[in-house]
DNA sequence: ATTTTTAAGATCGTGTACAATCTGATCTCA
DNA sequence: TGAGATCAGATTGTACACGATCTTAAAAAT
């Protein structure tokens, strides 16, 4: 009887699974998170031994989750000079919404196709829970959730290929919209969230396909992507605050 | 100042291969490179000191190779078990295809937007290199190129996060035609190949969206994805559904 | 005073050693 | 003989130390 017997509650088990799987995994996840939630400013640098303190590891589980952001494109990685948060360029952000615009409305039909009553009640509470974060005033959490509604979406059309790939488009989405937010008038999201949910309960997979096609573009044009004059973005000036 | 002198030597040709990148990079090209050409065959186990032997490299880099494939998915690694070329199951075999569905189609219509005389030079070469390949009879190389073009096309559509993304696809696609390939009446290809060629060269995007999407319904219908594939690769695999 | 040189400090890249874990075989007992 | 326990070998997981490289800043020379 070396193990424990059987296995227990899989909720339960949640925090118990990370950390099962690795270390290095945990750190990114939650260095992930932070992202999401704007906690972590583009640009900003990721000592090695500071976040290895910061989480109780060594320097060996830092790297390994630094270079598995980096593999996401979350931050970036100079050779002998660290890693620091990414900083997407313009052309960057516009390619990240090019893809999100060619993965999303067809993964929104999918997933009308299949949503079960399930998913439509964790998804409202999803919605609620943005609402609720919004009204709040907590908008790193909203940006956190609005997110996260995507994702499960892309999970709800039972495609982990494309949902994956998803998720790491939101991430770097979540940056984009720290650089580059035009106004806090971002309140029409929920609202598209809410339209789209009444399509997919409805299972109307083409209503939906549209409705993430529009949602996609509105929320392109609430960015400022116009070129900056000059680009004085060097590390060294995003690096002063 | 005396650079040369320092340390050239044995790395003196990987240093100048890949001199922007990490070893660690190098070592993931050479592997990814390998089951490109088919010559590392899925469910291999790839031991940590075998590989940093082969590659005159400590296990750190072998370590954080293995780790840049494992997110691409091109190997599998069980904790404390070791690193293994990925299996991709049936389900992840359509999930791949699904995906190149919803990406190469609408890229290949922006690459016809895009494409240059110079790109259409390179894609001939590449055509020219596959159709010797298969006349040679070095399967593996055929599919190596077979797949570079997907790539160099999604690159000439200058969307690098998307071009990304579908060399993730091609990679796991090898592996999938690996494991599931039906018949060697794979020529349809190179001709599938050629007909897009042409379409890109007269700028005709629209043509070229609907060449790659029958392309890929044509790879796809030539694997054998049924259900109860008559091969369980190994007894592990088939313990562990 | 400005520019170049130089040195110090800090950070990263890599190899190596040790601990934890797994696999496979041997040994014991019913 | 067969099932279960135990142990040796091997492999991975992690920490740590040393060398390489870059940054920073002071100091010296024009």
């Amino acid at each position: 009887m070396t193990k424990e017997a059987g296995k227990p509650a899989r909720e339960a088990d949640k925090a118990a699974d990370k950390a099962k799987g690795s270390k290095a995994r945990a750190v990114a996840d939650a260095l992930t998170l932070a992202v999401h939630e704007h906690r972590l400013a583009p640009g900003l640098k990721l000592n090695e031994d500071e976040v290895g303190e910061i989480f109780g590891v060594g320097r060996t589980i830092v790297r390994s989750a630094l270079q598995m952001l980096a593999h996401d494109q979350l931050v970036t990685i100079e050779p002998n000079r660290g890693a620091f948060v990414a900083e997407p360029s313009i052309r960057e952000a516009r390619e990240v919404f090019e893809a999100r615009a060619l993965l999303e409305p067809r993964t929104a039909r999918s997933a009308a196709e299949r949503i079960t009553p399930q998913d439509v009640a964790t998804l409202r509470a999803h919605n609620a829970a943005e609402h609720a974060a919004l009204d709040r005033g907590d908008f790193g959490m909203a940006v956190r959730l609005s997110g996260e509604f995507h994702i499960e979406l892309a999970r709800i059309a039972d495609q982990s290929t494309i949902a994956e790939f998803i998720a790491q488009l939101i991430a770097r989405s979540s940056l984009v919209v720290a650089l580059y937010w035009r106004r806090p008038k971002a309140m029409c999201e929920t609202h598209a969230h809410e339209a789209l949910l009444t399509a997919l309960e409805q299972g109307d997979g083409a209503t939906a396909e549209e409705l993430m096609k529009g949602h996609l573009l509105d929320l392109l044009s609430s960015l400022d992507l116009r070129e900056t004059p000059a680009a004085p973005r060097t590390l060294r000036d995003a690096l002063r605050p």
